[in-house]
DNA sequence: TTGTACGCGTTATCAG
DNA sequence: CTGATAACGCGTACAA
């Protein structure tokens, strides 16, 4: 039987009330007795329902993590959680984990109409449609709620995201000035925006450097395990295959790599491999990844941040881009460390 | 406005309370009645506040699961987490996610005292003591839990763990009929238990085969980064150094695989190495890392349904230990594909 | 300065 | 079969 407020009402012959605003800092409450009664509370082991409070305050100081089941079988979203939880932790901020219905959106409603949080983080985009029904959903429902690691096309929606294009570029521009002509690109037609930026990026660089689009070196990865390496088995059987591919993210790219070696290729020697994201696999990987890396705790902090001033009542839709950093590694470049 | 139980019993020209029995499945309620609530319900989009049920039936429907900030660093947990997850959908329940406190526990104890919270799953031990500081707290405030991923001496705890001692000895076994004769071990300090039973199977193998135990052949590596490069460096330059290593973990194998390589070693001809999670990174190492899979998925979902268990009242301890299975990869041996 | 009374939205008990 | 009524634990306007 945990200790309630009226144990220590009675503990010290007060009223209920009183207690209350002793400890809620009230300034009508005798500095006696407000000493008292934190005593007491210290002795008793006091802590306030958080049911009871969230109930009488109506709020509950908890935000929802929508996210795909697949985010925990990727290391793509990982940093993600990283800066939620930090930042969730410096705001007195609890946060609950929610798996996205694949299907139905039954569940998120129940959860928005049921009052559990007071507002959601939505990561991740997983099977194309999804998102955008959650986000009707939420939007419906009026709770307020961030979008984190993927821009977004309704404006007055919140997102925090990585420069896609500017990151692709970076890795494009690196590739024609390691005198590529013929690029491959690996797309993810199931992360619409983030892929479509991208693609903006490999095609502008593409532009850039006067070299002419080729679509049959475009193929597609989707959102299953290994397609990365039918995606690139069918750009190695092209008539005319590329010298070098850059691939939707680090995923894709290491699955591709496993492809190419496994056909007695070398890299970056015959075919250069390049990602995204900065996964812990890109580093580890044979050989170790080129990539572009997006500052994910960073940005996870700041979707948070972003949130609780829309729960705060400052509705100011915030759409951010944050900006990336190409490293360079093996699967590129020879003679690095 | 959200709408309530009494907006759809004015709805309805009903008491409030027959509505809630009508939506709670009681049987003294005529079905005409029944049907019309739920049409209503329905109509009016209405969903119980999760908030004042939790306080009527003084339960949460929520699980915390504490782990140390740095589960999100590392791979070694993602399993665990994807087990939890896939049970907390299956059962109703929700997962809070708490950070563990490295250094007081004053976060917890607020948690626990707050009713914030069902029950919880403790995940990872990280800095030495803190797990037991933990236990402790839950104990002394009667909160259920169960420990996940590690064994636990104090025998009414329940967890749920990996065969660490089967595990390690399978390695071991398999070095040792490559031919191994001095084999190191890299040890981790902060995780005791583990470090323990892995270290046991280790020196078990060795004692089977007639090896003799040589205590320079162990070293250590904390819980910090690449803290495995600086253990394997202090291998390689004994007199008479390994020619096999065995690591904690992968992670620690994968930094101890990179000192290696940066000596112009080959693995695994001048030095062979295996680990133990098979986390994703050991699969796209270079080489692929011979490691041994524990069922982390599998193992996150017994470890919920233990603590239901618990939280039903069934208060029988389990302390379930799961088989685990070694995978051979090109770091021990070569002509893998 | 303290206490009373009410309500947050439910569910459970008990009459009717 | 239905409906008052109380209670879960807390916060706050209002009265004392």
């Amino acid at each position: 039987m945990p200790v309630t407020i009226k144990d220590i009402s009675k503990h010290l012959g007060l009223s209920v009330s009183t207690v209350s605003k002793a400890l809620n800092g009230y300034p009508d409450v005798a500095a006696k007795t407000r000493s008292a009664v934190l005593a007491a509370t210290e002795q008793l082991g006091y802590q306030p329902s958080a049911t009871a409070r969230n109930l009488r305050r109506q709020r509950t100081d908890k935000i929802g993590v929508v996210h795909p089941v697949k985010s925990f079988e990727s290391e793509t979203f990982v940093g993600f959680f990283r800066g939620l939880v930090y930042a969730a932790q410096d705001f007195g901020y609890n946060l609950n984990l929610y798996t996205a219905p694949e299907s139905d959106s039954a569940a998120l409603q129940r959860i928005c109409r049921g009052r559990e949080v007071d507002g959601m983080i939505l990561i991740g985009t997983g099977i194309a449609g999804v998102q955008e029904a959650s986000m009707a959903l939420l939007e419906r429902e009026g709770i307020p709620f961030v979008v984190l690691g993927n821009p977004v096309e309704d404006s007055n929606v919140s997102f925090v995201a990585p420069d896609n294009r500017g990151g692709a570029l970076a890795v494009m521009q690196h590739l024609i000035e390691l005198g590529h002509q013929r690029i491959g690109y690996i797309a993810r037609p199931d992360d619409p925006e983030n892929n479509a930026q991208r693609f903006e990026g490999y095609r502008q660089a593409l532009a850039e450097a006067g070299i002419d689009f080729d679509d049959t070196l475009i193929t597609e990865a989707p959102y299953t395990p290994y397609s990365g390496m039918g995606a690139m088995r069918v750009l190695l059987e092209l008539p005319k295959p590329p010298s070098a591919i850059f691939a939707f993210n680090d995923h894709v790219a290491i699955d591709a790599s496993r492809t190419v070696l496994q056909r007695d290729l070398q890299i970056p020697e015959d075919l250069a491999v390049a990602g995204f994201d900065n996964i812990p696999s890109s580093l580890v990987a044979s050989p170790a990844l080129t990539t572009v890396h997006q500052p994910q705790i960073e940005m996870g902090k700041q979707a948070l941040e972003v949130l609780l001033a829309l729960i705060g009542g400052r509705d100011d839709v915030q759409r951010l881009t944050y900006q990336t950093e190409l490293i360079v590694r093996a699967s590129t470049v020879t003679k690095i460390l």
